[in-house]
DNA sequence: GATGTCACG
DNA sequence: GACGTACGTGACATCA
């Protein structure tokens, strides 16, 4: 590669001028206008892609207008006075224009009494002095006199116009002035410019100032010879103008010996940085950029990719009946898998060898076998590696049964193999790819080794194709599943692998050809997934929350997961004990009241006994024909004065509370680390919640005294307390928001109670039992509401339920519109949108069966709503322990979240120090992305248990 | 494995 | 004019 230099240098100002008037008038999601910011991003991004291309940049700084005032002004005082102002929605834009440059890490100059043309004359001419090439990127004609000109080693000067992606250079300035470039400033001394008020002659215009230095040379010659011309309107004005012409010659000349602001060496050009720029373009709505930089390539922008209403929908099946994933045809034809093909690693020269490849390849699929399901006890047992289709191994690391052991096979010992392992696995070269790598980061991360950076087809399909689902065809975005729709091939399941129920074997006893065949399958099935969804991220509009929320949030919770929380388990055993006493009392007590033994637990031998054997009145219920007797009915019963019914269901919430909680959370204590460690689900539902499992920590009883004891039992490390971070009401305050909703929203910025501030707008008055109904009517609203639905609720008639509903839309004008726009979006597209673009499909919401059709509407309206709450609390997961660690809180510990709350652990002196961290953090979680209408309220408290923390 | 119930946001 | 009623989850017990 030659190490020949060319600096690029950019006219900003004259750029983002021609960009204003070319570009349709955009605005960002804060609604602030950027048609000629996003010109001139593109034009960066254009010119930041020519680096090491031959004759790209290798040195490129960014030139800007300072101020209106320069010497120019000091010698003409007229100069650019007859300028008009810049154009309303060209004004904001300036300052953007520095963000933008910023974005990409460019040196930006600009010089108080200079102008940008003086300084890019300046640093042209120094740059060709040390024998560098120079392009200037502008179609200014006043810096064509610079074109061509070389230094004494040789350097060049060219110009550039972006937008007609033309190259100035000397045979395009003489075609334009009909002179070289030295005597442009002659040809411009004459003609003057309107623009720049620059008198020149009065009368002479391109044509005649052109013929007249051809014809006489330069400035002084033509002026010279104008007593000998003939009588003439020319001659008359040349002589009388001769002053303006010279002070013209002097304005247009370029001054080229200004101080540099900032050395050429500073000006190299080294790639782009893609944090801040993911930033800027994020702000700004810039999305089909983002995507590209998720991408590394991809399809050339169109500007109206930017209003984020007008997306594209390229890659979506608009037909909602239809939408199952289309596969994807740019994907290279990839052999049939041969499991035959796979190579079991077991030397060190071998292993070696692959893990030169991946390093080569930067980008390897992972996959870790293990002795068990859960992370944070299983052993592993091997690794496989895929670096392309039917090149992938295994390497067995702790094969052979624990009683055998001179039948162990040869393997690589374990930590000879990890410590080799761990530079690939931790390298930020070399991106991981896994399906469910959070599972394999936990295991590896106890054996010392932090994988990073990751990818996760899971993810990727969860972001892509969440809740796209047709009959006979699964959802799901396990790696069997999607190995069967996205390749069309069935993988080995564990169970072929190691048996099932009582012959079931770990998979450390598998023989290591059958384990070979197992786990390189999933790294190649994984290396394969990768290949086919990781494209469609761009071409579908996954990009933005894919990179920004998701794949970021996958160590994060790893690390919550791992970290798990201390229960007390004595106190947990007391009240298991407590209750297993009153459980037996109440169900002799049953017994006796409906006079016979039977299964409390059983609802059909309850609902016999309830409405058969005893007579009460109820329904039959569902396709089964069995009496209900859920709560409701219960409750029902017992206002009818059925004394077993108040039993029946205190015997419920104990069983409940025993069975689930204060004997299954025992249970779950890892003994290892004395904690229990959930495991959090990045796709369980549909809208982008988390879910949490195994066991379930987001479900962990408070609403009745008795179950919060048992959130009482959640506690923290001598020394330390937990707090807990709530989000107040946020799905009402992202609903007057979305909806725009004028009396929500002024009640939440005034602090106001929201379902008194409903109940007053609905009914006039605020009691008790007004605002019970308005928080109803508010839930009924954010869950898609009907009328026979908000009457059962509120114990009225349907026409009641209904009036309420109509003097909401009314009060809260807003809503009305938010449910109709959502729906016809729904059905037209097939998927609604959170306010950071998650998708969340409803193949069903066209449906002709009513009842599949209205449940598909109700979770439409709410997807939108929820999904963009748990967007907003996982942006903030993702910023908060570096946040908490720049404000010297590294021992606060982030452990449990429960859809809008965060729960930490931390030395107690640390509490007051964190409290305003953490609020900051959630409180601005939705920025800078998005700017929303209602401030996001965060409640905070701590104490020695989660109970206390409420 | 399906069903009913109930814990949470 | 009908759905048989609110959105999103996971765990447990019972029963076929």
């Amino acid at each position: 590669m030659s190490d020949k230099k060319h600096l690029y240098l950019v006219d900003g100002s004259a750029y983002i001028f021609r960009a204003y008037h070319r570009l349709p008038p955009l605005t960002n999601p804060e609604g602030t206008p950027v048609g000629a910011v996003y010109g001139y991003t593109t034009m960066l991004w254009k010119l930041a892609e020519d680096l090491d291309k031959a004759n790209g940049p290798t040195h490129l700084a960014v030139i800007l207008d300072k101020s209106s005032h320069s010497f120019r002004n000091d010698i003409y005082p007229e100069y650019k006075a007859n300028r008009p102002p810049p154009p309303e929605d060209l004004l904001p834009q300036f300052p953007l224009i520095r963000d933008a440059t910023r974005a990409f890490s460019l040196p930006c100059i600009e010089e108080q009494g200079l102008e940008a043309d003086d300084l890019i004359a300046s640093y042209a001419r120094a740059a060709t002095a040390r024998g560098w090439d120079v392009t200037i990127v502008s179609s200014d004609k006043d810096l064509m006199q610079l074109v061509g000109r070389c230094g004494e080693t040789g350097g060049c000067i060219d110009m550039l116009d972006t937008m007609k992606n033309a190259r100035i250079g000397i045979p395009e300035v003489e075609e334009k002035f009909g002179v070289p470039p030295e005597k442009v400033g002659d040809v411009l001394a004459l003609m003057g410019d309107s623009v720049d008020n620059i008198p020149g002659i009065y009368g002479v215009g391109p044509k005649t100032a052109t013929k007249l230095i051809q014809d006489y040379g330069d400035l002084a010659g033509a002026l010279d010879a104008a007593a000998g011309m003939k009588t003439s309107k020319l001659k008359e004005r040349l002589i009388e103008q001769r002053e303006m012409a010279e002070l013209s010659r002097v304005l247009v000349t370029l001054k080229e010996d200004c101080d540099l602001p900032l050395p050429l060496d500073d000006f190299l050009l080294d790639g782009v940085p893609p944090e801040p720029l993911a930033a800027f373009l994020e702000t700004h709505g810039f999305s089909s950029l983002l995507r590209r930089l998720g991408a590394g390539s991809g399809s050339p922008d169109r500007p109206n990719d930017l209003n984020p209403a007008k997306k594209a929908n390229v890659g979506a099946n608009a037909a909602a009946g239809s939408s199952q994933p289309v596969p994807d045809q740019r994907v290279p034809e990839m052999p049939a898998i041969d499991r035959s093909a796979y190579i079991c690693v077991t030397d060190m020269a071998t292993l070696e060898q692959w893990i030169e490849r991946a390093f080569a390849l930067r980008e390897v699929a992972v996959d870790t076998e293990t002795s068990a399901l859960d992370a944070m006890q299983a052993q592993l047992v091997g690794i496989s590696l895929g670096l392309g289709p039917n090149d992938a191994c295994y390497i067995p690391l702790a094969h052979g049964g624990h009683d055998l052991l001179s039948d162990k096979p040869q393997q690589i010992d374990r930590a000879a193999a990890l410590a080799a392992l761990k530079p690939l696995l931790e390298s930020d070269a070399v991106i991981k790819i896994g399906q469910n790598i959070k599972y394999d980061l936990n295991v590896l991360a106890r054996y010392g080794v932090d994988i990073a950076p990751v990818d996760d087809t899971m993810i990727i399909s969860f972001d892509l194709d969440a809740g796209r689902s047709l009959d006979g065809i699964g959802g799901g975005h396990g790696m069997d599943e999607l190995s069967v729709r996205h390749l069309g091939h069935t993988p080995l399941t564990f169970k072929e692998v190691c048996g099932t129920g009582k012959k079931a074997i770990s998979f450390g006893e598998v023989p290591l050809d059958r384990a070979t065949q197992y786990a390189a399958e999933d790294a190649d099935v994984t290396w394969r997934l990768y290949q086919h969804l990781k494209p469609r991220l761009v071409t579908e509009g996954g990009t933005r929350i894919y990179e920004r929320v998701d794949r970021p949030l996958i160590p994060v919770v790893a690390g919550m997961e791992r970290e798990g929380i201390k229960v007390d388990r004595a106190s947990l055993a007391k009240l298991s004990k407590e209750f297993a006493a009153e459980i037996g009392s109440l169900e002799k007590q049953i017994h006796t009241i409906a006079d016979c033994e039977f299964t409390i637990g059983s609802p059909k031998q309850l609902g016999d006994v309830l409405f058969e054997k005893m007579g009460y009145k109820g329904g039959r219920k569902g396709k089964s024909g069995q009496y209900s007797t859920d709560q409701a009915m219960l409750e029902k019963l017992d206002e009818q004065g059925a004394p077993i019914a108040t039993k029946v269901l205190e015997w419920r919430q104990l069983s409940k509370l025993k069975s689930t909680y204060t004997d299954a959370l025992q249970a779950a204590i890892n003994p290892a680390t004395g904690r229990v460690h959930t495991s959090y689900s990045l796709v369980g539902a549909q809208t982008g919640r988390l879910s949490s499992t195994d066991p379930n920590l987001q479900n962990i009883p408070i609403r009745t005294a008795l179950g919060r004891q048992i959130r009482e039992s959640f506690v923290a490390e001598p020394g330390n307390v937990l707090l807990a971070a709530d989000y107040s009401q946020i799905e009402l305050r992202l609903a007057a928001h979305m909806a725009d909703v004028p009396a929500l929203k002024d009640a939440f910025a005034a602090g106001q109670d929201i379902h008194s501030r409903t109940a007053e707008e609905l009914f006039g008055t605020v009691d008790r039992e007004t605002r019970a109904q308005a928080k109803t009517i508010n839930f009924a609203i954010l869950y898609g509401i009907s009328r026979w639905g908000l009457a059962g609720r509120l114990g009225v008639e349907p026409d009641q339920a209904q009036a309420m509903i109509d003097t909401y839309f009314q009060r809260f004008p807003g809503i009305q519109r938010y449910i109709v726009a959502t729906l016809e979006t729904v059905r037209e597209k097939g998927y609604s949108e959170t306010l950071f673009g998650r998708k969340t499909w409803f193949p069903r919401i066209n449906s002709k069966n009513p009842n599949e059709r209205q449940g598909s509407e109700r979770a439409a309206i709410n997807a939108p709503i929820q999904g963009t709450s748990a967007d907003i609390i996982k942006r903030a997961m993702v910023r908060m322990l570096p946040a908490l660690r720049e404000a010297s809180l590294g021992h606060v510990r982030m452990l449990l979240q429960v859809h809008d709350e965060l729960v930490f652990e931390l030395p107690e002196g640390d509490v007051e120090a964190a409290k305003p961290v953490i609020e900051s953090v959630m409180a601005n979680a939705a920025r800078p992305a998005i700017i929303l209408d209602v401030p996001l309220g965060i409640e905070i408290g701590s104490g020695p248990s989660w109970g206390a923390a409420h």
